[in-house]
RNA sequence: GCCCAUGUAGCUCAGUGGUAGAGCACUCCCUUGGUAAGGGAGAGGCCACGUGUUCAAUCCACGUCAUGGGCACCA
């Protein structure tokens, strides 16, 4: 006799057991109908499920993020079901939902081609007309191995195998088709409307490369139409940010097939990178860094002091000389900054030391990694190694922290994830300092009111790490800062400073990197703002260009003014109209059009066009140099 | 590195077993035009690279390289 309590904390009492698809029905029609699945205490089920005692239970429809996920796992096995059909001798394995959709994995003698996609989304499309009910069914685990060995489904029954055997599985039936899956499912296959099949790809079986390749099918799925039509649209405009496109159109750098994963940077990207640099080693040298170089190539026996050549030694290139001796190009830049600390004698007083250092590095990266400036082989860290105190520590994260948001903040990202990877199983060093190591990012972090995630078990051998993950606007995730407290170096290359008992002493070495690989910061820049870069960032803030011939003299005249207050101007004198040019800037993005005809040049004035197409009216230089100076000053958002 | 797709002019792309086309960009000419494409002419390609099949290959086959989408990787 349940009694059973709603969301609104109205209760409804039942004579005898009910599913909950009868309490929908119910409360109304509407709500019968619209119910995908239930939520009893915490968990979902099914329509169909039996409620047997008093409970807590909300109706889930497709307006609620379960409903959506239900969709979208109910679709994956509606897909796996036309597979099935076009393609009897296709093996299933798995079909999770995922960000937007959901993905099946098939094994199968032959790749599936586009072609195959469209006649499996066409045969999706008819079971799913044909209202098929989904049913479930809960099975004694070997019955369901063996069952599924039976059928040919060796994966499944691998699956299968690995759960308990004396736990039961539950399986769903929807026709002739029959997965095993943990549900909830749609009642009917008729629930799922709004779907499309969005790309084939490989993927390794159980995740693992050593295994054989699959063939996974990518799908998305929604409620509505509209929604559908909504995700298709952002994804359009996001290939429309794509930095290797807006690379190119806007003339900042190209990529050659002579050199696979490095970047040729033309003069406007290369005025990009260096804005960045610059404004790196402003923020820095506030900061109490100093700056230092060194060497990219070094010989071998460095890199087995520091360990790279036993455990990194598949991405590095090396060279070798005419005498045989073996160098490597430096994949990080930590070895050369340990050697710094090394040279000379240091002694507390020095400390904490933070030493920062443009280096660029060099990592044979696997070939299918490479994606425009996002992954590449060859990239330039703003890096920098602290040396300091175990007591200094705190305060050093802390301060690396503050600085990292701080300067996230003037590029407005405001989602900024950071993850703390703690001690793994294979570690050096004794648990006491990792306590220390992990409390003190975990202290820095805490006492600065941050929120992060924690990942057991995800530090590197040799110490714990922080990591900051910026969100791109397809919505991919890129680490770009890191903090990390190093163990390793100092230990391997036995450095040590005086200490104020005059004894000597091993520092702490923190590494840090704010942007990253500058690289791929700066794609990931040019995303985030579309190519529409603010004005502090812009590599060509404006172009002034005349009416017609007579004016020339007098735009040469304010190109030259406004260099000399420190802008970067260029003249456009071509023979064309001005809506001409004024299209062709503007599809650059230029932050500002400066037109000057006979008028502005009788009156020494220019007229101003900021982007977008505002019309800013006439100004004077002065005026205009003053706005263009608050602007750079206040690091304003491009409008 | 693995699976699939792609590679033709600076860019975006069409095309064919008999060694190639468009639009934009570029050069020149006409035009001197007030806020998102004025008109005309011209130049430009070892059809990614290599090896085969063929009387003949940009096209077919195989291999290599690169790019794209995933997977794996990402100290």
């Amino acid at each position: 006799m349940p009694n059973i309590t709603l969301p609104d904390g109205s209760v409804r009492s039942f004579e005898q057991p009910v599913t909950v698809g009868e309490v929908a029905a119910s409360i109304g029609a509407g709500l019968a109908k619209a119910a995908l699945a239930g939520r009893v205490g915490g968990r979902l089920v099914d329509l169909s499920h039996r409620i047997d005692s008093d409970a807590e239970l909300a109706i889930i429809t497709d307006k609620a993020p379960e409903g959506i996920d239900v969709i979208r796992h109910s679709t994956a096995h509606l897909l796996a079901h036309a597979v099935k059909e076009l393609f009897p001798d296709a093996q299933v394995t798995i079909g999770p939902v995922i960000e937007n959709g959901f993905y099946y994995d098939f094994a199968y003698k032959r790749p599936f081609t586009p072609e195959d996609l469209e006649k499996i989304e066409q045969r999706m499309a008819e079971l799913a007309r044909r209202d098929i009910p989904v049913a479930r069914e809960v099975w004694a685990r070997d019955r369901a191995v063996a069952f599924f060995k039976e059928q040919g489904e060796h994966y499944k029954a691998e699956i299968i195998a690995s759960i308990p055997s004396d736990e039961d599985v539950s399986l769903y039936r929807q026709g002739d088709f029959i997965d095993l899956c943990r549900g909830p499912h749609v009642p009917s296959t008729a629930k799922l409307k709004v779907f499309k099949l969005m790309k084939v790809a490989g993927a390794y079986w159980r995740g693992d490369s050593k295994n054989e390749m699959l063939q996974r099918i990518y799908g998305t799925a929604w409620a509505k139409k509209d929604e559908l039509d909504g995700y298709l649209h952002m994804l359009e405009e996001a290939e429309k940010r794509d930095h290797r496109k807006l690379g190119q159109q806007l003339d900042f750098f190209h990529f050659q097939d002579e050199a696979p994963g490095s970047v040729f940077w033309h003069p406007k990207g290369w005025r990009l990178f260096q804005s960045l640099i610059n404004y790196m080693r402003d923020q820095q040298e506030a900061a109490g860094y100093v700056e230092v170089n060194t060497p990219d190539v070094m010989d071998r026996g460095l890199w087995e002091t520091s360990g790279h050549w036993q455990n990194y030694r598949q991405n590095m290139f090396t060279t070798q000389t005419e005498d045989e001796r073996v160098f490597a190009l430096k994949p990080m830049n930590c070895p050369g900054a340990v050697s710094m600390f090394a040279q000379g004698l240091k002694s507390y007083r020095d400390l904490p030391l933070r030493m920062a250092e443009f280096g660029k590095v060099h990592r044979y990266e696997p070939s299918g990694a490479l994606h425009g400036l996002l992954r590449v082989r060859h990239f330039t860290q703003d890096d920098a190694h602290i040396f300091c105190t175990e007591e200094q520590m705190e305060q050093e994260c802390k301060d690396v922290v503050a600085l990292i948001l701080d300067i996230y903040k003037d590029f407005g990202f405001d989602n900024v994830r950071i993850k703390l990877s703690t001690r793994p199983d294979n570690r050096i060093g004794t648990d006491e300092t990792w306590d220390k190591l992990e409390g003190a990012l975990a202290a820095a972090l805490d006492h600065m009111g941050m929120a992060y995630e924690l990942f057991p078990g995800e530090g590197a051998f040799y110490g714990p790490k922080l990591e900051f993950v910026l969100r791109d606007t397809i919505g991919r995730d890129w680490q770009c800062g890191t903090l990390q407290v190093d163990m390793n170096l100092p230990e391997r290359f036995d450095i040590n400073y005086v200490a104020e008992d005059n004894s000597r002493r091993r520092p702490v070495m923190l590494h840090r990197a704010l942007f990253g690989s500058l690289e791929r910061f700066t794609g990931i820049l040019i995303e985030h703002y579309a190519g529409a870069l603010p004005l502090w960032l812009a590599p060509q803030h404006a172009v002034v260009m005349n009416i017609s011939d007579g004016q020339a003299g007098y735009v040469k005249e304010v190109v030259g003014q406004l260099r000399q207050a420190g802008f970067r101007v260029d003249a456009d004198l071509r023979n064309e109209k001005i809506n001409y040019k004024i299209r062709e800037h503007s599809v650059h993005k230029l932050p500002y059009l400066l037109v000057v005809g006979e008028k502005e040049k009788a009156e020494g004035m220019v007229a101003v066009r900021a982007r977008g197409g505002q019309d800013l009216g006439q100004m004077t230089l002065e005026s205009l140099i003053g706005r263009w100076r608050r602007e750079v000053e206040a690091k304003a958002a491009p409008v």
